[in-house]
DNA sequence: TTTATTTCTTGCCTTTTGTCAAGTAGATAT
DNA sequence: ATATCTACTTGACAAAAGGCAAGAAATAAA
C-alpha cells in the first residue's frame, strides 16, 4: 500500500501541529523502493534525498583513511534517513547511503525540502525537531563510546535495535561499534 | 567593547544574508561575562541560553553511572554554545556548561531565538546552519573515536585546539578524549 | 551438485588501556 | 609557615582489544 499513513503518524509523533499541515507535507513526499544493496547515495554524489523510511534497514558506510569501510549509522524503520553534510551544504558526499534490506518510504528533493521551508511554518518545526533528534543520538552515541565498553555497547544495540543484529552482517556491526571482527565474535561468544 | 563586531563577522562567515540582515540579528543579542568556573547552565535547569562566545573557554560536562565527571566538549572562541537538548526541548538538562577561564560574549533566550526564528527568514537558515555545523562536529568526534587511538585523538586535539590543552586541567582532557587519567599522562609523556 | 566466495570463528601472541596505589609538585587556606 | 588540597606522575599488574592466520560454516555462483 502507498497510502502515506505511517509518515504522517510520524510526523505528528514528532510535532505538535495540526493534522491538516501534517497531511500536505506528507502528501509532498514521493514513494519511493530501493533495493537490497542498493544505494540512496554514493561517494562524491550531492545528496538530495531527505527520505522518510517506512520499512527495511539502512546503513550509513565511509572509507578510512586505511581503506576499510566502515559503518557510521544504522537506520531502522519509521525515521527520517539522509545525509545531513551533503544534503544541507551541497557539497560532495565522502560517505554511503545503502539499503542492507528492501526499503520502502516517502522522500522529497533539497528544493523541495526548502520550499516547504519557506512556506509552512510548521515544516519549520518538524525540520528542527528531525536535525535536535539526530543530534541527540550522534551525542549519545558519542557517550557510549567513551563511557561503555564494546561488549556493553554491544548488549545495548542487541536490546534496543535488534533488528540490527539479525539481518546486518556481522562486519557492519563491528565497525559501528568501533571493534574488530575477532573481537566481536569473541564478545558474542561470551553471551 | 561591547560592540558585536565580532558577532556579526561570525554569522556573516556561517550563512551568506545580506549585512543588514546580520546586523538585527546581531542587535538582539545582549552581551554576558562568565567567572572562570561559574555555570552557564546547570543539571536540571532548562536551558534558556543562546550563546556565542567571543572570547574564553567552556566545556559541557555531566556525571556518569559511576559518579565520574565526564568532559563531553570544550567551546573555544567564535562559536556558538548551548545544550541543544534542553534548549530546544524545554527538558530538564543532564549536563553543566561551565566557563573554565573567564568568558564573553552575546546571548538570547529561547523566546528570543523563536521570535527571530519566525520573523527573520534569514535567521532561519542561520539557526540550522548552526545546527548542521554541530551535527557535523559531534560525527568527527564519534568518527575519532572509532577509528583514532587515544594518542591520535591527543595529537588531534592539540593541533586543532591548543587552548584547549592549554587551560583545562588534564582530567576534563583524559574524560573527554575517553581515557584515564593516568593514560593520558602516560601518552604526553611518550612525545 | 560442485566450486568458489564471503562470513564468521578461534588460537596464539602483542599492544593498548585500565586499576590501584604511592609519591611528587603546586596551589590554597589557615 | 604549616597543613591541606588538588593536579599530575609513575610503577606493577590485570584486563580489554587488536593483528594475523588458519579453518569452519554459510552463501552464492557455475
Amino acid at each position: 500500500m502507498n497510502n502515506r499513513e505511517s509518515l504522517l503518524n510520524f510526523i505528528l509523533s514528532v510535532v505538535k501541529i495540526s493534522k491538516d499541515d501534517a497531511h500536505q507535507i506528507a502528501n509532498t513526499f514521493h514513494s519511493i523502493e530501493i533495493k537490497e544493496k542498493d544505494y540512496l547515495l554514493r561517494e562524491k554524489e550531492v545528496s538530495d534525498d531527505y527520505f522518510y523510511l517506512e520499512s527495511g534497514l539502512m546503513r550509513t558506510f565511509l572509507y578510512n583513511l586505511e581503506g576499510e569501510e566502515i559503518t557510521i549509522d544504522f537506520f531502522t524503520e519509521d525515521n527520517i534517513v539522509f545525509e545531513i553534510t551533503s544534503f544541507f551544504n551541497r557539497i560532495h558526499s565522502e560517505a554511503y547511503i545503502q539499503a542492507i534490506t528492501k526499503c520502502k518510504g516517502f522522500r522529497i528533493s533539497y528544493e523541495e525540502l526548502n520550499t516547504l521551508f519557506h512556506n509552512k511554518p510548521a515544516f519549520r518545526d518538524f525540520g528542527r525537531a528531525i536535525l535536535v533528534k539526530k543530534f541527540i543520538a550522534s551525542q549519545n552515541r558519542n557517550y557510549g563510546m567513551i563511557n561503555r565498553t564494546a561488549k556493553e555497547r554491544y548488549q545495548n544495540l542487541l536490546s534496543t535495535k535488534p533488528q540490527i543484529l539479525q539481518y546486518a552482517p556481522l562486519k557492519y556491526v563491528a565497525s559501528y561499534l568501533g571493534v574488530t571482527d575477532s573481537t566481536l565474535s569473541r564478545l558474542r561468544k561470551k553471551m
